[in-house]
RNA sequence: GCGCCUAUAGCUCAAUUGGAUAGAGCAACGGACUUCUAAUCCGUAGGUUGCAGGUUCGAGUCCUGCUAGGCGUGCCA
C-alpha cells in the first residue's frame, strides 16, 4: 500500500508541476499531497482532498482544480492507474489496476510472520514503565488493563523498528510499606489473642494480609512476638514485600506479560542518587526551605503550587527517588521512556515531567498516558467499586478465575486482553463479565478466533482432499474477481499502516477493532464462496493464498495482542 | 476554587487526528446447516455527536462559555 501511495503521489505532484509550469494553477510550489481514507469501493482505493486545500491560495473553485490536476496526468503512462474521478466538493477518487492486489497477496505470503513489521524505529531504545503497582496487595483489575496495555505497546513498537523494554518499578520503600509492615503486625497479633486490634489509618484491610499472617503463624509460630514492636514491623514489611511482590509476578506470568527489568526503590535510594539529585537542584536553586522542610519551586515550571521534596522528619517525599530512578533511565541510554501510570496518579504527571525538565532532560523524552479505570459491570447492571484501601477490591487473579470458569485457562486470559485492549487508553472501561463468558458465542474474541480456525480447517482439508499448495509464481490470482475478494485484499493491505500508527500514536486498541472488521470481512466471504472446490482447481489455488494471507495477518495481529490463535474451536 | 479526562444509536464503544452519506458489536425481530466448523451468515431497525456560540470550502474532531460525571489538588505513592 505504501509503495503505491508512493507512486501516486509522485504523479500527483507531477501533474501540479506541470500544471503550475503550464500557468494554469496560479499556486507558488508544489503542495504536500494528503491521503484521506475511501469508506466505500465507489470512492476508489486512493483517495486525496488536494484541491480542497488548494482551493484558497489558487483562488480557484475546488472542482476546478480538481479538473486541472487530472488533466495534467498521463494516465497512458501509468499503467497502475486504472481511473482518476472527480467527486463531492472536489475530492480526487484514484482507481488502481488489480495488479496492487495481487502484488499484495505476494508481499504478505512472502514476509509471513513479516507481514505487518517496519522500521520506522530502527536504532532507537524506548522503555515502557507499566504497572508498577504497590507490592502492599494483589494487582487489581486496572494493573491488568495497564499490563495487557503496556505489554502490547512494546510488541507494536518492536514491530515497527524500536528496541523496546518492559520495565516494572518496585515501590517498595516509603510511607506506605510501613503500613504494610504495620497491617501485618495487626493480624499477626490478632491470632495471639489481640482480638480489639484494629488495622492503622492508612493500613491495608483486605483478607489476604489475614492469610498471609496466618501462613507466618504455621511456619514459624509466636517467634515474631519476642522481637521489638519496631524490629517485628520491619521485618514483617519485608517479609510482606517479597510474598506480595511474588504473588503479582505470579499473576503477570499467568496473564501472559514478562517484565525485561524491574527496578527496586529502595535500591535506588540506597545508591545515592536521591542525594545527588537534591545537590543538583540545590545547585540549580529550584530548593527552599520554609515551615521546617525543603521545598522544590515547581512554580518556576508553570505549575501552582510548590511542593515539599524533604519532609520535616528529614525523609525525602517519593519524589525524590522518582527523579533520579528518572535520571537513571536517562542514563541507561533510552531515547525515549513512555510510562503508564493509573487514574490515581493524574496529578504526578505535570510534576514528574516538571522535574524531568529540572533534570534537564528533553521535554518529549518522558511521554505519560494514564490508564483509565475500569467498572466491572454484573450481571444485573450494577458496578462493583473498587478500592485497595478498604479491602474491597477485585483482583486479575481474581476476574480470570471467573473466566476461567466458564471458558477456560486459555481463553480467559485472551478474553481479558482483549476486553482491556479494546478501547481507547484514556476512556473508562466498562468490563461486562457477561459477555466475555455467558455470551461466548456473541463474544468480539472469539469471533476473530474463530475466523483464524476456519482458515486452518480450510488448510486440513485441503490436505484431506489431496490439494497442495504450488509455488506463488504458478498461481494464477487473476482468479481472484469477487468484489468481496478484493475489498480482503484492501483490508489486508491495511495491516502495516494499522501498526504503525497503533505504535507512534500509543493506541493500542486500533488493533482488536482492525482484527474484528478483517474476520468480519472473512465470515460473509465463507460462507458465500467455496474456496476449496475440485472443479475448478485454479482458483482454488488462488482462493487458498488469499487464506493463507487472512490467516498470516490474523496470526500477526493476535501475537501483538498476546492472544493465542487456535487452530480449531 | 483550580487542573486533567470523559460525554456519539436503548447499552458498550469506533471514526485513520479537520474530509465525502458519523460506523461496529451487543440487545430486538424475521430467515439460512445433506456444503471447507452455524462460536458463522443474510435481512429489518436505530442519531439535533450533552447544550449555546465561534473559526472555514468543510467540525464528532479546533476555540470560547455553560451542563453532567470521573480523577487529581503543599510534607501517601
Amino acid at each position: 500500500m505504501d509503495e503505491i501511495k508512493n507512486e501516486v503521489n509522485g504523479i500527483l505532484k507531477g501533474a501540479i508541476r506541470t500544471a503550475i509550469e503550464a500557468g494554469e494553477l496560479p499556486i507558488n510550489e508544489v503542495p504536500i499531497i494528503p491521503f484521506s481514507p475511501t469508506k466505500t469501493p465507489e470512492h476508489g482505493d486512493i483517495a486525496t482532498p488536494i484541491a480542497l486545500g488548494l482551493a484558497k491560495s489558487a483562488k480557484l473553485a475546488p472542482t476546478q482544480i480538481a479538473e486541472i490536476i487530472v488533466k495534467y496526468v498521463n494516465q497512458d503512462e501509468h499503467p497502475s492507474i486504472r481511473n482518476l474521478e472527480i467527486a463531492g466538493p472536489g475530492f480526487i477518487n484514484v482507481y488502481l489496476s488489480h495488479t496492487w492486489l495481487y502484488h499484495t497477496l505476494r508481499t504478505i505470503i512472502d514476509s509471513g510472520n513479516a507481514y505487518g513489521r517496519s522500521e520506522i524505529g530502527t536504532g532507537k531504545r524506548v522503555l515502557i514503565e507499566f504497572v508498577s503497582a504497590n507490592p502492599t496487595g494483589p494487582l487489581n483489575i486496572v494493573s491488568g488493563r495497564a499490563a495487557a496495555v503496556g505489554d502490547t505497546l512494546v510488541n507494536l513498537l518492536n514491530a515497527v523498528g524500536y528496541e523496546a523494554i518492559r520495565e516494572y518499578y518496585i515501590n517498595d520503600a516509603g510511607g506506605q510499606v510501613e503500613r504494610l509492615g504495620e497491617s501485618i503486625d495487626v493480624r499477626y497479633r490478632q491470632l495471639f489473642g489481640e482480638a480489639d486490634l484494629e488495622i492503622p489509618e492508612g493500613g491495608y484491610q483486605g483478607d489476604y494480609l489475614r492469610e498471609f499472617a496466618e501462613t507466618i503463624v504455621a511456619e514459624e509460630g509466636d517467634t515474631y512476638l519476642k522481637l521489638s514492636q519496631d524490629k517485628r514491623i520491619s521485618e514483617f514489611r519485608d517479609k510482606g514485600i517479597a510474598h506480595l511482590l511474588k504473588l503479582q509476578k505470579t499473576s503477570l506470568e499467568r496473564f501472559g506479560v514478562h517484565f525485561d527489568v524491574w527496578t527496586s526503590e529502595k535500591t535506588i535510594r540506597d545508591s545515592g542518587k536521591p542525594d545527588q539529585i537534591i545537590d543538583m537542584f540545590r545547585e540549580k536553586k529550584y530548593l527552599y526551605e520554609a515551615e521546617g522542610a525543603t521545598w522544590f519551586r515547581m512554580t518556576d515550571f508553570g505549575d501552582d503550587k510548590d511542593c515539599v521534596v524533604i519532609r520535616t522528619n528529614g525523609e525525602y517525599t517519593y519524589f525524590v527517588p522518582d527523579a533520579a530512578y528518572h535520571y537513571d533511565k536517562y542514563d541507561r541510554g533510552f531515547d525515549k521512556v513512555i510510562n503508564l501510570f493509573g487514574p490515581d496518579h493524574q496529578g504526578h504527571i505535570t510534576r514528574l515531567k516538571n522535574f524531568v525538565k529540572a533534570l534537564g532532560l528533553a521535554d518529549d523524552w518522558l511521554d505519560i498516558d494514564i490508564i483509565q479505570q475500569v467498572n466491572l459491570v454484573d450481571s444485573d447492571g450494577t458496578r462493583l467499586d473498587m478500592s485497595k484501601r478498604q479491602g474491597q477490591f477485585y483482583t486479575l487473579d481474581a476476574l480470570i478465575d471467573e473466566l476461567a470458569e466458564t471458558v477456560g485457562e486459555q481463553f480467559a486470559v485472551d478474553v481479558a486482553r482483549y476486553f482491556f485492549l479494546m478501547r481507547a487508553n484514556n476512556t473508562h472501561l466498562d468490563f461486562i463479565i457477561e459477555l466475555a463468558i455467558t455470551q461466548a458465542n456473541e463474544n468480539p474474541v472469539f469471533y476473530i478466533q474463530y475466523a483464524h480456525a476456519r482458515c486452518c480447517s480450510i488448510f486440513h482439508q485441503a490436505t484431506e482432499q489431496q490439494i497442495h499448495l504450488k509455488p506463488l509464481n504458478d498461481i494464477s490470482l487473476e482468479e481472484l474477481t469477487e468484489p468481496s475478494e478484493h475489498e480482503l485484499i484492501r483490508k489486508l493491505a491495511d495491516f502495516p499502516s494499522i501498526v504503525l500508527s497503533s505504535a507512534t500514536e500509543r493506541e493500542a486498541h486500533r488493533i482488536p477493532h482492525y482484527l474484528h472488521e478483517l474476520a468480519g470481512l472473512f465470515h460473509p466471504y465463507y460462507n458465500q464462496h467455496r474456496v476449496l472446490d475440485t472443479e475448478n482447481i485454479q482458483r482454488t489455488y488462488a482462493r487458498l493464498i488469499l487464506v493463507q494471507s487472512v490467516q498470516t495477518v490474523l496470526v500477526n495481529g493476535l501475537k501483538l495482542l498476546g492472544i493465542s490463535a487456535p487452530e480449531s474451536m
